[in-house]
DNA sequence: GTGGTCTAGACCACC
DNA sequence: GTGGTCTAGACCACG
């Protein structure tokens, strides 16, 4: 199976961060089931153009995380991950992002109507809205 | 002068980088206009407990980005930022905090209804509203 | 690799000005093309016989000025630079020179035949011409 | 007496030093002649908004240069400069900045050709030739 | 007093 | 092995 994994070559962020970012989104949101094998070490090592220790390092982190599981000789699975952990990951990521840009807007004084306008112009941007709600007070 | 920052120990955000983001913001959002002449090197290293050389770092730092100025044998001051520059930086920074968010959200496949919940919480939690529209559909 | 720097011991100019200087001008010659690996910091420390940390202050500010591309524990790099730019660099330096050195030459009242018979006494002894060329008027 | 010395706030260069480079150099040029009485410390210090300390470090500088000489009591006196030693003076500042110059257009590989051509470029913006001699080949 | 340069050495994160 | 951060401390240049 091929992983759908695209890596920033100029990124100051560590790869084995970017994959580990990614992989994880892959698995908790669904994209990649429970039980799904994932390629091998080597596999995805070279798929990725980067090191094996690289790829062995985001195996184990999200091995210790409890998303992975590997069966010695066998492969590397999506672990069991239940319904509520999983909506906790989902959402505590995405809040606490939502927390560290509104610290940003308070840092540099933007008042609360012009920080959901940037929130809303950034939004409407990536996940347009076709029943025509676009911002709060409509 | 006392500059107001807040370092936080256990993040692994390096402490200069901690600091040019708080500085950074204190001068374009105005709070330390044009001119304003800062504490000494060693002054702030004292106030902030750490070395001479972090905060060198973050004062070199930010003079590059054009925000100060320093003159030596004098001290280091607030450069003159124009006020088009400064609006581009306060609501970029923002913007740009939002976006990563949101690309968070997508990824982890948040739907529209959703994101705007959590930005809500985020927001009602750091800057109450005090006018009684807490979110986009009431 | 072996980086060609000379460094003047006697000199008032900082070291690390001294080093930035010379790879700045090796990298804008295209001596050192885009993508080439520089010697490590501890490497090129011990070559020119300085501290890593004055070593490492000019990989981060040529890096700062977009020449460089570091990339943790792996190394640093000569990053792509557009030609246009390049040329921009290369004629921008000396022409600043020029003009400095003409300054000095209307501070002390030199008349423009004396300053250019100065500056071909400098130019033949620099760069001897083969074409029996050595001045304006012949 | 009033002397016409204009400073570069924003400049890098110490303030001591360009107050020195254009008091030298209206000596050597004999704008200020053999004899003449300069404006006292405080005065000097009052007209250019600057430490009474600066402008003491600059007649000490210049004393000790021998272009200056300091009468206790009575004032600072511009000292006699022989011919030669002041013909010296003036070509040596220039050919060591074209010398400077020249070095930087070897460093990133210009032709002969080309660093003529910036040197004239420089020439014509700065000292107009009005005998319509502009270049090396006419 | 101020900032500017440089040192030696430690510890961490990444590949 | 690589670069990244931080420390303590020295010495110089500037005002």
């Amino acid at each position: 199976m091929r992983i759908p994994i695209r890596l920033s070559e100029d990124s100051a962020e560590p790869m084995y961060h970017q994959i580990e970012v990614q992989l994880r989104s892959l698995i908790l949101s669904g994209t990649l089931p429970t039980g799904t094998l994932l390629p091998s070490i080597r596999e995805l090592a070279q798929d990725l153009s980067c090191s094996i220790i690289t790829i062995r390092r985001v195996y184990q982190d999200l091995e210790n995380e409890g998303l992975l599981r590997t069966k010695q000789g066998t492969g590397t699975f999506v672990a069991a991950v239940g319904d509520t952990e999983r909506e906790h990951y989902r959402t505590g990521a995405v809040a606490e992002a939502f927390r560290a840009a509104i610290d940003t807007a308070m840092r540099v004084h933007l008042s609360r109507g012009e920080t959901e306008k940037l929130f809303y112009e950034s939004l409407n941007a990536k996940m347009p809205d076709h029943e025509g709600n676009g911002g709060p007070n409509r």
